[in-house]
DNA sequence: TGTACATCAGTGAACGCGCGTTCACTGATGTAC
DNA sequence: TGTACATCAGTGAACGCGCGTTCACTGATGTAC
Protein backbone atom coordinates (compact mmCIF):
# COMPACT_ATOMS: atom_id res chain seq x y z
CA UNK A 1 0.00 0.00 0.00
CA UNK A 2 3.04 2.24 0.65
CA UNK A 3 4.74 1.33 -2.40
CA UNK A 4 1.19 2.59 -4.36
CA UNK A 5 0.81 5.92 -2.43
CA UNK A 6 4.12 6.78 -3.28
CA UNK A 7 3.64 6.22 -7.32
CA UNK A 8 0.54 8.14 -6.70
CA UNK A 9 2.20 10.90 -4.63
CA UNK A 10 4.75 11.23 -7.56
CA UNK A 11 2.18 12.14 -10.19
CA UNK A 12 1.00 8.87 -11.36
CA UNK A 13 -3.18 8.19 -11.75
CA UNK A 14 -3.55 5.18 -9.39
CA UNK A 15 -5.90 3.63 -11.75
CA UNK A 16 -3.30 3.32 -14.49
CA UNK A 17 -0.62 1.89 -11.62
CA UNK A 18 0.37 -1.77 -12.76
CA UNK A 19 0.37 -4.62 -10.33
CA UNK A 20 3.86 -4.77 -11.60
CA UNK A 21 4.87 -1.41 -10.60
CA UNK A 22 3.70 -1.72 -7.27
CA UNK A 23 5.57 -4.84 -6.66
CA UNK A 24 8.65 -3.29 -7.97
CA UNK A 25 8.10 0.10 -5.76
CA UNK A 26 7.67 -2.24 -2.49
CA UNK A 27 11.12 -4.48 -3.44
CA UNK A 28 9.64 -7.73 -4.28
CA UNK A 29 8.37 -9.61 -7.06
CA UNK A 30 4.72 -9.05 -9.38
CA UNK A 31 3.53 -12.72 -8.17
CA UNK A 32 4.25 -11.51 -4.46
CA UNK A 33 1.33 -9.23 -5.26
CA UNK A 34 -1.63 -11.84 -4.98
CA UNK A 35 -0.27 -12.72 -1.63
CA UNK A 36 -1.72 -9.20 0.06
CA UNK A 37 -4.34 -8.33 -2.36
CA UNK A 38 -6.27 -9.86 -5.44
CA UNK A 39 -6.00 -6.75 -7.17
CA UNK A 40 -5.44 -3.27 -7.56
CA UNK A 41 -9.13 -2.15 -6.95
CA UNK A 42 -8.90 -4.21 -3.66
CA UNK A 43 -5.40 -2.28 -2.87
CA UNK A 44 -7.38 0.85 -3.43
CA UNK A 45 -10.25 0.48 -0.97
CA UNK A 46 -7.80 -0.71 1.81
CA UNK A 47 -5.95 2.50 1.29
CA UNK A 48 -9.69 4.08 1.74
CA UNK A 49 -9.94 2.22 5.38
CA UNK A 50 -6.39 3.77 5.64
CA UNK A 51 -7.67 7.13 5.12
CA UNK A 52 -10.99 6.55 7.03
CA UNK A 53 -8.55 6.13 9.81
CA UNK A 54 -6.04 9.37 9.24
CA UNK A 55 -9.38 11.05 8.89
CA UNK A 56 -10.69 10.17 12.09
CA UNK A 57 -7.31 11.37 13.79
CA UNK A 58 -7.10 14.43 11.77
CA UNK A 59 -10.76 15.16 13.67
CA UNK A 60 -8.88 14.38 16.89
CA UNK A 61 -6.45 16.50 16.32
CA UNK A 62 -8.68 19.99 15.32
CA UNK A 63 -10.43 18.91 18.13
CA UNK A 64 -7.64 19.49 20.60
CA UNK A 65 -6.68 22.54 19.13
CA UNK A 66 -8.65 24.28 21.82
CA UNK A 67 -10.82 26.80 19.80
CA UNK A 68 -12.44 24.34 17.82
CA UNK A 69 -15.76 25.20 19.24
CA UNK A 70 -15.94 28.26 16.73
CA UNK A 71 -15.54 25.05 14.76
CA UNK A 72 -13.22 25.22 11.28
CA UNK A 73 -11.87 28.79 12.22
CA UNK A 74 -8.14 29.17 11.30
CA UNK A 75 -6.27 27.39 13.64
CA UNK A 76 -8.72 24.24 12.56
CA UNK A 77 -7.51 24.98 8.75
CA UNK A 78 -3.87 25.19 10.00
CA UNK A 79 -4.40 21.95 11.38
CA UNK A 80 -5.78 20.59 8.45
CA UNK A 81 -3.31 21.90 5.51
CA UNK A 82 -0.50 20.53 8.50
CA UNK A 83 -1.80 17.41 8.47
CA UNK A 84 -2.18 17.37 4.60
CA UNK A 85 1.06 17.84 4.45
CA UNK A 86 2.35 15.21 6.53
CA UNK A 87 0.38 12.57 4.03
CA UNK A 88 0.63 14.24 0.91
CA UNK A 89 0.11 10.52 -0.66
CA UNK A 90 -3.17 9.80 0.74
CA UNK A 91 -5.04 13.32 0.10
CA UNK A 92 -3.21 12.48 -3.50
CA UNK A 93 -5.13 9.79 -3.27
CA UNK A 94 -8.47 10.46 -2.16
CA UNK A 95 -8.71 13.51 -4.32
CA UNK A 96 -7.67 11.51 -7.34
CA UNK A 97 -9.97 8.37 -6.12
CA UNK A 98 -13.09 10.62 -5.17
CA UNK A 99 -14.11 11.21 -8.94
CA UNK A 100 -11.12 8.85 -10.77
CA UNK A 101 -11.71 5.58 -9.29
CA UNK A 102 -13.91 3.02 -9.88
CA UNK A 103 -17.50 3.43 -8.89
CA UNK A 104 -17.20 1.02 -5.60
CA UNK A 105 -13.53 3.41 -4.54
CA UNK A 106 -15.66 6.39 -5.39
CA UNK A 107 -18.46 5.29 -3.13
CA UNK A 108 -16.07 4.07 -0.33
CA UNK A 109 -14.33 7.48 -0.48
CA UNK A 110 -18.10 9.35 -0.40
CA UNK A 111 -18.95 7.47 2.69
CA UNK A 112 -15.57 8.97 4.23
CA UNK A 113 -16.03 12.24 3.57
CA UNK A 114 -20.34 11.74 4.51
CA UNK A 115 -19.14 10.25 8.28
CA UNK A 116 -16.47 13.20 8.66
CA UNK A 117 -19.45 15.51 7.80
CA UNK A 118 -22.11 13.66 10.28
CA UNK A 119 -19.31 14.26 13.23
CA UNK A 120 -18.80 17.66 12.38
CA UNK A 121 -22.23 18.56 12.50
CA UNK A 122 -22.58 16.38 15.68
CA UNK A 123 -20.02 18.90 17.00
CA UNK A 124 -21.47 21.89 16.03
CA UNK A 125 -25.08 20.94 16.85
CA UNK A 126 -25.07 22.42 20.12
CA UNK A 127 -23.49 25.80 19.26
CA UNK A 128 -26.34 28.68 20.39
CA UNK A 129 -25.87 30.33 16.36
CA UNK A 130 -27.34 27.38 15.21
CA UNK A 131 -30.00 27.10 17.93
CA UNK A 132 -33.09 28.10 14.31
CA UNK A 133 -31.11 24.91 12.51
CA UNK A 134 -33.02 21.71 12.69
CA UNK A 135 -31.05 18.63 11.74
CA UNK A 136 -31.08 17.97 8.21
CA UNK A 137 -30.08 21.42 7.34
CA UNK A 138 -27.35 21.21 9.76
CA UNK A 139 -26.39 18.25 7.77
CA UNK A 140 -26.44 20.05 4.84
CA UNK A 141 -24.03 22.73 6.06
CA UNK A 142 -21.47 20.35 7.06
CA UNK A 143 -21.27 18.94 3.98
CA UNK A 144 -20.78 22.21 2.39
CA UNK A 145 -17.58 22.84 4.76
CA UNK A 146 -16.22 19.63 4.61
CA UNK A 147 -16.62 19.37 0.70
CA UNK A 148 -15.70 23.38 0.53
CA UNK A 149 -12.11 22.37 2.41
CA UNK A 150 -11.68 18.63 0.50
CA UNK A 151 -12.77 20.29 -2.46
CA UNK A 152 -9.47 23.02 -2.47
CA UNK A 153 -7.15 20.01 -1.54
CA UNK A 154 -6.28 19.12 -4.63
CA UNK A 155 -4.88 22.86 -5.48
CA UNK A 156 -2.98 22.97 -2.34
CA UNK A 157 -0.90 19.62 -2.87
CA UNK A 158 -0.28 21.32 -6.18
CA UNK A 159 0.76 24.20 -5.69
CA UNK A 160 2.68 24.27 -2.23
CA UNK A 161 5.71 22.91 -3.58
CA UNK A 162 6.21 25.18 -5.91
CA UNK A 163 5.18 28.85 -4.11
CA UNK A 164 6.09 29.36 -0.44
CA UNK A 165 3.26 31.64 0.34
CA UNK A 166 0.64 29.45 -0.85
CA UNK A 167 0.27 27.79 2.22
CA UNK A 168 -0.78 31.18 4.08
CA UNK A 169 -2.72 32.04 0.78
CA UNK A 170 -4.72 28.57 1.07
CA UNK A 171 -5.51 29.38 4.24
CA UNK A 172 -6.92 32.79 4.35
CA UNK A 173 -8.75 31.59 1.58
CA UNK A 174 -10.27 28.74 3.36
CA UNK A 175 -10.84 30.62 6.23
CA UNK A 176 -12.83 33.75 4.51
CA UNK A 177 -15.17 30.72 2.83
CA UNK A 178 -15.76 28.72 5.81
CA UNK A 179 -16.76 32.63 7.41
CA UNK A 180 -18.93 33.49 4.50
CA UNK A 181 -20.60 29.90 5.02
CA UNK A 182 -20.89 30.48 9.13
CA UNK A 183 -22.27 34.06 8.36
CA UNK A 184 -25.35 32.22 6.48
CA UNK A 185 -25.52 29.63 8.71
CA UNK A 186 -26.26 32.41 11.56
CA UNK A 187 -28.88 34.22 9.50
CA UNK A 188 -30.62 30.36 8.48
CA UNK A 189 -34.18 29.56 9.81
CA UNK A 190 -35.45 25.87 8.99
CA UNK B 1 -12.24 12.77 -29.04
CA UNK B 2 -16.29 11.38 -29.53
CA UNK B 3 -14.46 7.97 -29.16
CA UNK B 4 -12.22 8.88 -26.01
CA UNK B 5 -15.05 10.76 -24.23
CA UNK B 6 -17.48 7.77 -25.30
CA UNK B 7 -14.80 5.63 -23.03
CA UNK B 8 -14.70 7.98 -20.13
CA UNK B 9 -18.75 7.97 -20.01
CA UNK B 10 -18.60 4.05 -20.29
CA UNK B 11 -16.81 3.80 -16.96
CA UNK B 12 -13.20 4.27 -18.00
CA UNK B 13 -10.61 6.59 -16.35
CA UNK B 14 -9.25 9.11 -19.11
CA UNK B 15 -5.48 8.78 -17.82
CA UNK B 16 -5.96 4.50 -18.10
CA UNK B 17 -7.26 4.65 -21.72
CA UNK B 18 -5.07 3.70 -24.60
CA UNK B 19 -4.20 5.42 -27.68
CA UNK B 20 -5.38 1.88 -29.26
CA UNK B 21 -8.51 1.91 -27.35
CA UNK B 22 -9.72 5.54 -28.83
CA UNK B 23 -8.54 4.11 -32.16
CA UNK B 24 -10.90 1.39 -32.12
CA UNK B 25 -14.10 3.13 -30.78
CA UNK B 26 -13.24 5.84 -32.97
CA UNK B 27 -13.49 2.97 -35.88
CA UNK B 28 -9.93 3.43 -37.08
CA UNK B 29 -6.54 2.03 -37.27
CA UNK B 30 -4.53 2.78 -34.61
CA UNK B 31 -1.66 4.34 -36.48
CA UNK B 32 -4.48 7.15 -37.93
CA UNK B 33 -4.56 8.57 -34.34
CA UNK B 34 -1.43 10.27 -35.01
CA UNK B 35 -2.84 12.15 -37.89
CA UNK B 36 -4.65 13.79 -35.30
CA UNK B 37 -2.49 14.08 -31.85
CA UNK B 38 0.11 13.43 -30.92
CA UNK B 39 -0.48 11.46 -27.63
CA UNK B 40 -3.49 11.38 -25.22
CA UNK B 41 -3.00 14.19 -23.23
CA UNK B 42 -2.99 16.57 -26.35
CA UNK B 43 -6.18 15.09 -26.93
CA UNK B 44 -7.57 15.36 -23.33
CA UNK B 45 -6.09 19.21 -23.35
CA UNK B 46 -8.37 19.38 -26.80
CA UNK B 47 -11.32 18.19 -24.78
CA UNK B 48 -10.72 20.77 -22.14
CA UNK B 49 -11.35 23.04 -25.17
CA UNK B 50 -14.39 22.23 -26.17
CA UNK B 51 -15.45 21.87 -22.02
CA UNK B 52 -14.62 25.57 -22.11
CA UNK B 53 -16.94 26.33 -25.39
CA UNK B 54 -19.79 24.21 -23.27
CA UNK B 55 -19.80 25.99 -20.36
CA UNK B 56 -19.58 29.19 -22.33
CA UNK B 57 -22.74 28.04 -23.95
CA UNK B 58 -24.29 26.75 -20.26
CA UNK B 59 -23.78 30.35 -18.88
CA UNK B 60 -25.46 31.49 -21.83
CA UNK B 61 -28.42 29.14 -21.32
CA UNK B 62 -28.49 29.98 -17.63
CA UNK B 63 -28.60 34.09 -18.34
CA UNK B 64 -31.26 33.93 -20.75
CA UNK B 65 -33.45 31.58 -18.37
CA UNK B 66 -35.13 34.41 -16.77
CA UNK B 67 -34.21 34.87 -13.28
CA UNK B 68 -30.60 34.94 -13.30
CA UNK B 69 -30.76 38.23 -11.57
CA UNK B 70 -31.38 36.40 -8.49
CA UNK B 71 -28.22 34.59 -9.88
CA UNK B 72 -27.81 30.38 -8.88
CA UNK B 73 -31.25 29.96 -7.80
CA UNK B 74 -33.23 27.23 -8.52
CA UNK B 75 -33.82 27.85 -12.18
CA UNK B 76 -30.50 27.95 -12.70
CA UNK B 77 -29.72 24.67 -11.26
CA UNK B 78 -32.57 23.47 -13.25
CA UNK B 79 -30.60 24.40 -16.44
CA UNK B 80 -27.56 23.04 -15.35
CA UNK B 81 -28.15 19.20 -14.14
CA UNK B 82 -30.66 19.15 -17.67
CA UNK B 83 -26.94 20.15 -19.21
CA UNK B 84 -24.90 17.95 -17.52
CA UNK B 85 -27.66 15.00 -18.31
CA UNK B 86 -27.21 15.86 -22.32
CA UNK B 87 -23.30 15.91 -21.80
CA UNK B 88 -22.49 13.65 -19.36
CA UNK B 89 -19.05 12.18 -21.17
CA UNK B 90 -18.12 15.37 -20.42
CA UNK B 91 -18.58 16.36 -17.23
CA UNK B 92 -17.81 12.67 -16.56
CA UNK B 93 -14.09 13.66 -18.08
CA UNK B 94 -14.40 17.46 -16.47
CA UNK B 95 -14.64 15.66 -12.70
CA UNK B 96 -11.96 13.00 -13.77
CA UNK B 97 -9.22 15.64 -15.08
CA UNK B 98 -9.89 18.04 -12.44
CA UNK B 99 -7.99 16.37 -9.56
CA UNK B 100 -6.98 13.24 -11.58
CA UNK B 101 -5.75 14.12 -15.09
CA UNK B 102 -2.21 14.86 -15.87
CA UNK B 103 -0.53 18.40 -13.85
CA UNK B 104 -1.28 20.26 -17.12
CA UNK B 105 -4.75 18.88 -17.91
CA UNK B 106 -5.56 19.70 -14.40
CA UNK B 107 -4.45 23.45 -14.30
CA UNK B 108 -6.15 23.69 -17.78
CA UNK B 109 -9.45 22.43 -16.39
CA UNK B 110 -8.71 25.32 -13.05
CA UNK B 111 -8.36 28.03 -15.46
CA UNK B 112 -11.68 27.07 -17.21
CA UNK B 113 -13.15 27.20 -13.38
CA UNK B 114 -11.43 30.02 -12.59
CA UNK B 115 -12.86 31.92 -16.03
CA UNK B 116 -16.54 30.35 -15.65
CA UNK B 117 -16.11 31.80 -12.16
CA UNK B 118 -14.98 35.24 -12.92
CA UNK B 119 -17.87 35.62 -15.53
CA UNK B 120 -20.44 34.65 -12.26
CA UNK B 121 -18.64 37.31 -10.13
CA UNK B 122 -19.05 40.41 -12.80
CA UNK B 123 -22.40 39.14 -13.06
CA UNK B 124 -23.54 39.79 -9.78
CA UNK B 125 -21.06 42.37 -9.96
CA UNK B 126 -24.36 44.88 -9.51
CA UNK B 127 -26.55 43.56 -7.06
CA UNK B 128 -27.63 46.09 -4.40
CA UNK B 129 -27.24 42.82 -2.04
CA UNK B 130 -23.08 42.53 -2.65
CA UNK B 131 -22.56 46.50 -2.34
CA UNK B 132 -20.50 46.26 1.29
CA UNK B 133 -18.15 43.50 -1.03
CA UNK B 134 -15.37 44.37 -2.53
CA UNK B 135 -14.05 43.06 -5.78
CA UNK B 136 -11.49 40.57 -3.86
CA UNK B 137 -14.49 39.16 -1.92
CA UNK B 138 -16.75 38.88 -4.81
CA UNK B 139 -14.25 36.42 -6.39
CA UNK B 140 -14.40 34.26 -3.48
CA UNK B 141 -17.84 33.97 -3.43
CA UNK B 142 -18.11 33.33 -6.83
CA UNK B 143 -15.76 30.54 -6.46
CA UNK B 144 -17.47 29.17 -3.63
CA UNK B 145 -20.81 28.89 -5.86
CA UNK B 146 -19.25 27.03 -8.82
CA UNK B 147 -16.83 24.55 -6.71
CA UNK B 148 -20.34 23.69 -4.64
CA UNK B 149 -21.88 23.02 -7.89
CA UNK B 150 -19.45 21.70 -9.88
CA UNK B 151 -17.89 19.21 -7.08
CA UNK B 152 -21.36 17.86 -6.40
CA UNK B 153 -21.79 16.87 -10.45
CA UNK B 154 -19.70 13.47 -9.63
CA UNK B 155 -22.47 12.54 -7.23
CA UNK B 156 -24.91 13.55 -9.42
CA UNK B 157 -23.62 11.87 -12.76
CA UNK B 158 -23.08 8.42 -10.52
CA UNK B 159 -26.88 8.29 -9.00
CA UNK B 160 -28.86 10.21 -12.03
CA UNK B 161 -29.24 6.69 -13.46
CA UNK B 162 -30.03 4.29 -10.71
CA UNK B 163 -32.80 6.07 -8.64
CA UNK B 164 -35.12 8.58 -10.68
CA UNK B 165 -35.57 10.52 -7.66
CA UNK B 166 -32.66 11.76 -7.13
CA UNK B 167 -32.39 14.81 -9.77
CA UNK B 168 -34.79 16.51 -7.57
CA UNK B 169 -33.18 15.47 -4.38
CA UNK B 170 -30.37 16.98 -6.14
CA UNK B 171 -31.26 20.01 -7.15
CA UNK B 172 -33.10 20.31 -3.65
CA UNK B 173 -29.54 20.11 -1.77
CA UNK B 174 -27.61 22.33 -4.35
CA UNK B 175 -29.99 24.84 -3.72
CA UNK B 176 -30.14 25.08 -0.29
CA UNK B 177 -26.22 25.20 -0.16
CA UNK B 178 -26.07 27.59 -2.78
CA UNK B 179 -28.78 30.15 -0.66
CA UNK B 180 -26.80 29.32 2.76
CA UNK B 181 -23.76 30.88 0.51
CA UNK B 182 -26.32 33.68 -0.34
CA UNK B 183 -27.03 34.41 3.02
CA UNK B 184 -23.54 34.59 4.04
CA UNK B 185 -23.18 36.91 1.22
CA UNK B 186 -26.17 39.08 2.05
CA UNK B 187 -24.30 39.67 5.68
CA UNK B 188 -20.90 39.84 4.31
CA UNK B 189 -18.84 43.76 5.10
CA UNK B 190 -15.16 43.76 3.52
C1' DT C 1 13.13 -29.73 25.00
C1' DG C 2 12.71 -31.86 20.38
C1' DT C 3 10.35 -33.22 16.31
C1' DA C 4 6.80 -32.86 12.66
C1' DC C 5 3.86 -30.25 10.27
C1' DA C 6 1.18 -25.99 8.74
C1' DT C 7 1.28 -21.39 7.38
C1' DC C 8 2.83 -17.81 4.83
C1' DA C 9 5.60 -14.24 2.08
C1' DG C 10 8.42 -14.31 -1.47
C1' DT C 11 10.67 -16.58 -5.97
C1' DG C 12 11.44 -17.19 -10.96
C1' DA C 13 10.12 -19.07 -15.30
C1' DA C 14 6.64 -18.91 -18.53
C1' DC C 15 2.24 -17.68 -21.18
C1' DG C 16 -0.43 -14.92 -24.29
C1' DC C 17 -1.95 -10.15 -24.95
C1' DG C 18 -2.47 -5.30 -25.72
C1' DC C 19 0.46 -1.50 -25.74
C1' DG C 20 2.88 2.76 -28.24
C1' DT C 21 5.36 3.65 -32.18
C1' DT C 22 7.92 3.07 -36.91
C1' DC C 23 7.46 2.58 -41.62
C1' DA C 24 6.22 2.59 -46.47
C1' DC C 25 1.82 2.52 -48.60
C1' DT C 26 -2.96 4.00 -50.67
C1' DG C 27 -6.43 6.66 -52.44
C1' DA C 28 -9.54 10.51 -52.11
C1' DT C 29 -9.90 15.58 -52.16
C1' DG C 30 -8.23 20.20 -53.06
C1' DT C 31 -5.44 23.48 -55.76
C1' DA C 32 -2.35 25.75 -59.39
C1' DC C 33 -1.66 26.49 -63.95
C1' DT D 1 -11.94 22.38 -68.82
C1' DG D 2 -7.95 19.31 -68.19
C1' DT D 3 -3.70 17.90 -66.20
C1' DA D 4 -0.18 17.60 -62.54
C1' DC D 5 0.88 17.83 -58.07
C1' DA D 6 0.22 18.51 -52.90
C1' DT D 7 -2.26 17.48 -48.95
C1' DC D 8 -4.24 14.54 -45.86
C1' DA D 9 -6.74 10.66 -43.33
C1' DG D 10 -6.46 6.13 -43.17
C1' DT D 11 -3.89 1.31 -43.89
C1' DG D 12 -1.44 -2.90 -42.41
C1' DA D 13 2.70 -5.22 -41.12
C1' DA D 14 6.08 -5.21 -37.78
C1' DC D 15 8.94 -4.19 -33.47
C1' DG D 16 10.07 -4.66 -28.68
C1' DC D 17 7.99 -4.08 -24.12
C1' DG D 18 5.36 -4.25 -19.94
C1' DC D 19 1.20 -6.22 -18.58
C1' DG D 20 -1.77 -9.69 -15.47
C1' DT D 21 -1.77 -14.26 -14.24
C1' DT D 22 -0.42 -19.48 -13.74
C1' DC D 23 2.50 -22.62 -11.69
C1' DA D 24 5.58 -25.35 -8.82
C1' DC D 25 9.07 -23.92 -5.74
C1' DT D 26 11.70 -22.23 -1.33
C1' DG D 27 12.66 -21.15 3.18
C1' DA D 28 11.53 -18.83 7.43
C1' DT D 29 8.30 -18.63 11.32
C1' DG D 30 4.70 -20.41 14.29
C1' DT D 31 2.31 -24.30 16.52
C1' DA D 32 0.89 -29.06 18.25
C1' DC D 33 2.26 -32.92 20.55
Amino acid sequence: MDAALGLVGGGENFSSISLREVAKNAGVVPTSFYRHFTDMEELGLNVVDDLGLLLRKLMRNSRQSGAYAEALNRSSIEVYTDFVSEHKNYFYFMCQCRTGGTLALRSAIRNEFKYFASELATDIRALPLLNQVNSLDLDMMAQLMVETVFESTIDFLDQADTSPNFRQEFINLMVKKLRLIWLGAGEWRS
